[in-house]
Order: structure tokens, then C-alpha cells, then sequence
DNA sequence: TAATAATATCGTTATACAATGAAATGGTGA
DNA sequence: TCACCATTTCATTGTATAACGATATTATTA
């Protein structure tokens, strides 16, 4: 299943996995990648879900958008977030194996 | 194959999974991973196949070593670095299908 | 059209990270 | 034990991130 050799990544494609990563690696971020998961969410349902203040969960959903890992779209008077593409949620499948294992 | 619900990731997992993102959000330290693979190399490897100077790999291997992303011993005067376990590796292959896509 | 709800933006301050070059440590072999 | 190779550590400097609270924007509803 892995490979003997070392991984092949072209530098455009290791920066492009960087800055997701960066992007994912804050906890509250992380936090609301894994509250939206497959739904598509008002940014206040989020604050609620996560904690913490309003205007900072908006300036990390606008990171998580900058880099491309969520998108939103208006509905009314209420912004509706998602999680961009499926690839992203088997990066999250991965991680939960990864680091919710039973050890 | 995705869950319909959001990810249920105790805090504690959160906290563990996004300092492991963020150790390796940097391209550097992403670079190092997939020179390093499955296999097992000196410092001195990585440093010709990354670039940069050999202090700042060193100060990135060692942060990769802090956050328990890859583990090191010492063979002679060399050390030998190899990443942690399987369970990298397979977020690693996640991130390749991610971001190295055909698209 | 004024009040309110939902969200974004701004200015500030504190903290964390990254890169560099120089110096220190530890191992090996003459 | 001296010189050399591999690696780490340190001090410094610059840059990026994070959180906060206040204010601004946009949409809805009375």
C-alpha cells in the first residue's frame, strides 16, 4: 500500500499541500473543519460550535477560504460554509484514523 | 465512504492533529517528509536533496521530532531519520491523491 | 426607513516562527 | 590527541499569526 520510494511531489505541489496544511493546522480551524464536515453551515452555528468570539471565527473562516479549503456562498442575510472539495474530507478521514486511534 | 454527520475529534485529538498539520504546513518540513518516505537517512541526505542550509534542517528536523512526526537514532557519527509511523504515511498518500491530482 | 441580525473589517498588541551565521558538541580515524 | 566530519545549539533579526474590541457593511423585517 505505501511505496518503497520516497514520495514524488513536484515543488508546486508541496507548496500548494503546505499552505493547506498551515491553513488546517490551528486548532479552531481544524475545530471547524471537523464541525462543518459534509454540511453546509451558517457562520453563527459555527461560533456556537466552536466557542470563542464572532469577529475572530470570521477572520479564520476568511483563511479557511483564502485557501481554498472552504467555500461560502450568501443565502439571505446568512453565509453558508462548506468544506471545498471531497479530497479535503478523505485528508480528514485520514486524520481521524491517524490521530484518533485506540493506543 | 464520508460520513453525512461532522467529524466527532475529541479537543484533546484536535489538539494533537493540528500541531501535527502545523509541523508539517511549512514546505521545508513537507519536503523533508517525502525525500525522507519510508525510508531511513542521515541529516547530511536530506540536506543535499531539500537545499538550504544544514543548520535550518536541523532546526526543522528537530521540530519534526518534537511533534513526534519522525524519529531519529544515531548510527556512528550519522544520524538517522525516518518518519514515525505507517499512519503518517498514510496521510501522506491522502495529501498526494489531494494535491497532486490530475486537474 | 429605522432597528436588528449576521458577518466582515480594522487597528492594535502580543506572541510565535523562520532564516542566518557563528560557535559548540560528539564521533572517527590518523 | 589532533583534525575533520556530522550535527546541534545559540543569538539575532525580520516577518507572520493570533486575539481582541470596536466599528462597518449588508440584508431583513417591522
Amino acid at each position: 500500500m505505501q511505496e518503497a520510494q520516497p514520495f514524488e511531489m513536484k515543488e508546486e505541489n508541496i507548496n500548494k499541500a503546505s499552505k493547506a496544511l498551515k491553513a488546517m493546522g490551528h486548532p479552531l480551524r481544524l475545530k471547524i473543519l471537523c464541525v462543518i464536515g459534509e454540511r453546509e453551515l451558517p457562520v453563527m452555528d459555527i461560533v456556537k460550535h466552536v466557542g470563542t468570539t464572532q469577529s475572530n471565527i470570521s477572520q479564520h473562516i476568511d483563511i479557511l477560504r483564502e485557501k481554498e479549503i472552504i467555500t461560502s456562498r450568501r443565502e439571505g442575510s446568512k453565509i453558508l460554509c462548506k468544506v471545498r472539495d471531497r479530497n479535503i474530507l478523505k485528508l480528514m478521514d485520514a486524520m481521524q484514523q491517524t490521530f484518533c486511534a485506540i493506543d
